[in-house]
DNA sequence: CTGAAAGCGCTTACAG
DNA sequence: CTGAAAGCGCTTACAG
């Protein structure tokens, strides 16, 4: 179906203003060899009609295009809602144009949708992959398209990477509570790249503190109930358990849930921000998705001048004590 | 900066397949009038070219276009970020291709966002207007755009809008409330439109059930601290009341915090999705972004077909009660 | 600093 | 059912 009718073109600008076609595109392009009182008149014929620049007759023309696609996992995560949001206001204020997709945590969805997005002519490609991406499809993408991904690692995939320390995260906050408990330790997360950096770091805090009974798993879901009966599961076998690492707060809440004593002995490697002022429950990792976003327009900057970027970009985490004991 | 080259058009496919470019081009436009054969070799030599669309030239040459900008005031808010997965899910099997784009809850934002995208030819607006958004602009926007509004209303704002009855939310929370109350009971919303339906629910609801002593606040804000705080305050006039009726779960939240003993007498006109398996902290009126989305999709649809779309679709909310007592 | 001309990759009547 | 031609609204050398 047809838009409603925007036929004003250049054209008509230019006859408005009294100049030619070509005067009128520099003064839309920017460009500086324009006099001040051409373009002045341009600008206000402009004005008058009311004329709206159509930017995909200039990429055809120029092949070149500012629309920068934001492929989301998943958009009702808070998380990386917030990362989008983020990432919008600092391609904006490149003078990209952003446009946000949710693959909706489906590789078919992710695949078509980038499929589609191709048709479009869009200059980037910022992808927080779903699980289970192939690394040949995507770097496949990367030899067509600029391409960066976040947030999660695409094991063996050559395109670039934004992420954060996530080996950090797990070492901090395993640091944090051993600053309390000295016994039994342990560590739930899932299997992916994601948990396993941050076992790597629980491994590593344990190891710095002469901890001799610690344990890893990484077959948890991140869902509450599902974490809740794992860690029940778990008590069964190793009742002494008595501080837990959790991969993230989800998993962390359906611990907590199957064992409310140890409260104050469960820390979380990735907080889901949820309601700005309702504090923390867990002492935390937190991720800076601001800084993400910072990142990843840097490494889109690169990519587009033809610089090698960094293959792999470790953004910093914080520890978040919490407030309440 | 230009994009990867993608320099294989449609030129080359119908010379790769012995035909002409208007027979790839009736391929390609899902023409019927195409030999079987014919099309076969087209398709191959699309395949084998790696060829992609380009949909700027066919939409500039055409004057049509299937894209679709979704504009959500804020997409952190999970209620948003719900609705907006679900916009693109069912423009998507509509085969538009949606674009969500966030205005982070600031007008300008807003604006600028939307006349930026003017220039890409996008077929349709569908925004969840910010607060403060002004009619005339609005109105303006859609004189020239197919425009579609959601969930807030912008008062005398003639665009077709599309929203939940919040009239009702408030009305059937207010009744299930005073299934157990007939004290004095009071609603707390803010000044925007949608408090206001919501109050008016509330007022038929304590007409119907012949409660005397009723009232209403509409100045409270969207934040769990303030909302505790005011209610600190009126609890401090009115001491004996028993009953709330919150606006949202985010107030629900803060008056919880500060009359802890009135926790099975609140109730929320607004559910807001946290996290999926932690149950419902309140009872409240649960609003169906799916169906919101399904609607919006109709209403766009009748609009691009210039039939008159209804100006108002108020779409239905359930009662969830609170499981645990 | 400005104008005339060619062309980006498509679609769309219009003949054949 | 297929081909040759015009044109969508721009940009970009290239002369002037």
């Amino acid at each position: 179906m047809p838009n409603k009718a925007k036929s004003v073109t250049i054209y008509d600008v230019a006859h408005l203003a009294g100049v030619s076609k070509s005067t009128v595109s520099l003064v839309l392009t920017q460009s500086s060899k324009v006099a001040a009182k051409s373009k002045q008149k341009v600008l206000n014929a402009i004005d008058e009609l009311g004329y709206v620049y159509n930017r995909d007759a200039a990429a055809m023309r120029s092949g070149r295009s500012n629309l920068v696609a934001v492929v989301i996992d998943d958009l009702t995560n808070p998380l990386m809602a917030e990362l989008a949001a983020h990432l919008e206001q600092q391609l904006n204020s490149a003078h990209f144009q952003t446009i946000i997709v949710s693959s909706n945590n489906s590789v078919e969805r992710q695949t078509s949708t980038i499929n589609n997005l191709k048709e479009y002519n869009v200059a980037a490609f910022i992808v927080c992959p779903v699980a289970n991406t192939c690394a040949l499809w995507l770097d496949k993408l990367a030899s067509h398209y600029n391409v960066i991904t976040l947030m999660h690692e695409v094991p063996y995939s050559a395109a670039p990477c934004v992420l954060p320390d996530y080996n950090k995260a797990g070492h901090l906050t395993t640091l944090e509570l051993l600053t309390n408990t000295l016994n039994t330790v342990i560590f739930i997360g899932d299997n992916s790249q994601t948990s396993k950096a941050q076992a790597a770091g629980f491994i590593s805090a344990c190891e710095q503190k002469k901890v001799t009974e610690y344990c890893v798993i990484t077959h948890a879901e991140n869902s509450v109930l599902q974490a809740k009966q794992l860690f029940n599961e778990t008590l069964v076998n190793q009742p002494h358990i008595s501080a837990v690492v959790c991969a993230n707060d989800i998993i962390a809440q359906g611990v907590l849930a199957a064992a409310p004593h140890l409260l104050n002995s469960i820390v979380s490697c990735q907080h889901v921000p949820v309601r700005k002022d309702l504090g923390y429950t867990f002492t935390c990792a937190v991720l800076n998705t601001q800084e993400i976003a910072k990142r990843s327009l840097l490494v889109l900057q690169e990519q587009l001048q033809n610089n090698t970027a960094p293959v792999k970009t470790l953004v910093n985490v914080n520890l978040q004590i919490r407030e309440t004991h």
